[in-house]
DNA sequence: GTATGTGAACTCTTTCACAGCC
DNA sequence: GGCTGTGAAAGAGTTCACATAC
């Protein structure tokens, strides 16, 4: 009831504060402030304690949070605190690339299928999955299903293999193709999309001088007065 | 001047309308209505409207925007009617799949120079390019400026590595690493971060049932009173 | 002294709704 | 009839500033 209330962009910084503190820990430091995180992150202060009292209080006053006990409430409000199962549809170039890639096993995320339509690749074995028929998608999930669909796929299918996810019961998507996908209510949805940052970037950049050479790039100015 | 007062989210928005009129173009379809381009991107027509009208005046009433005409205009301010000189840095495995990734070239973004740290890697061509010692990243720069670093080098060289491509000219990066950087003013800066778009995908996958299978999936409603 | 937690103020975005034009 | 462009209104999100607690 309360949690319908929080605001989204919350939510979607809280992950940041995660990492954060998961090296602080490393670290072994005990407690961090409020103004320290937001240093460290390019964050207000202020941000910070306002996104966490949507959870609860988590501080001590005169001393700030405790890096341990905060790092697992986060961990366990973001439900970080159990592993998930993703499916990868695409198993091409790109594909190839995410199922190598080391960064997701150890944040409990695991890609436990993948699928093509290329029968090069069908039945190919990479690690420990075997490539499937994405034919065989709808009927593989329901058999065995996952918490997440990672899509790969060239952009004019895309919308295609997404609905096929949604209607086998998956709830969140993570979509690499370039393209604007649509989903129901209800379904998550994030774009992984590298010419769209850089696309916007270029607008910047063409306005040139504004920030380049003229003033002096610093970092953001700490007001040290109050 | 005008443009100073422009809100960044606007900017952020620019690149998916002309990726949207890119296809409409592909199937010759002379005008679009901000309602029809809203629907395909699931955004409102007033939005639209309202972003493109920082711009200038490029619609007809009664009509619609001609497709053609909103393309170039919206290519040309966010500065993609020419070219981006782009340097890799980490010619890793995420590296390797960043140089032959086929989506920048169409899109005039061009990796013009590689960089790591590896000997193994060190001379090494790839395609156009020869990988350079990392060492030599500020010479090289400053013999051959690019636009664009891209960075996908282990976390905690993230932060040095962006330090060097700013201290040489850089204004703008995308930033792979898995690690939240700081940056000077005016350098823009965009992260790729599938563990973070997954790791807020969880909060709402936890919340269950809510939106799951109680109410039946569907897309935004259309009012189609007014 | 130091730092949290939080209403209130402020700022930024989005949406409304309609005059104006095709 | 249909659709844009835009002030005004509404809604979100951020920051302030201070009472409260350690």
């Amino acid at each position: 009831m309360t949690a319908a209330e929080i605001p989204e962009v919350v939510i979607n910084r809280l992950p940041v504060y995660v990492r954060a503190l998961a090296l602080l820990e490393l670290e072994h430091r005990d407690v961090v402030s409020s103004q320290e995180l937001g240093r460290e992150l390019s964050v207000t202060p202020a941000q910070i304690r306002k996104d966490l009292s949507y959870f609860g209080r988590f501080g001590k006053q005169g001393r700030g949070y405790n890096v341990q006990h905060l790092l697992d409430t986060l961990r366990t409000i973001l439900g970080l605190d159990r592993s998930w199962k993703m499916a990868l549809i695409g198993a091409g170039r790109l594909g190839q690339a995410i199922l190598s890639y080391g960064g997701f096993g150890p944040q409990g995320f695991h890609v436990v299928k993948a699928f093509d339509s290329n029968p090069a690749l069908i039945g190919r074995r990479e690690g420990e999955i075997v490539i499937e028929d994405v034919q065989d998608l709808g009927a593989s999930l329901q058999r065995d299903p996952v918490d997440i669909g990672i899509v790969a796929v060239p952009g004019h299918i895309a919308q295609t293999v997404i609905d096929v996810l949604v209607a086998n019961g998956v709830r969140a998507v993570l979509n690499y193709a370039p393209i604007a996908v649509r989903v129901p209510t209800g379904v998550q949805l994030r774009q992984i999309d590298p010419v769209l940052s850089l696309q916007s970037m270029t607008y910047f950049l063409k306005q040139g001088g504004l920030t380049q050479s003229g003033d002096l790039p610093q970092l953001e100015a700490e007001a040290s007065g109050a």
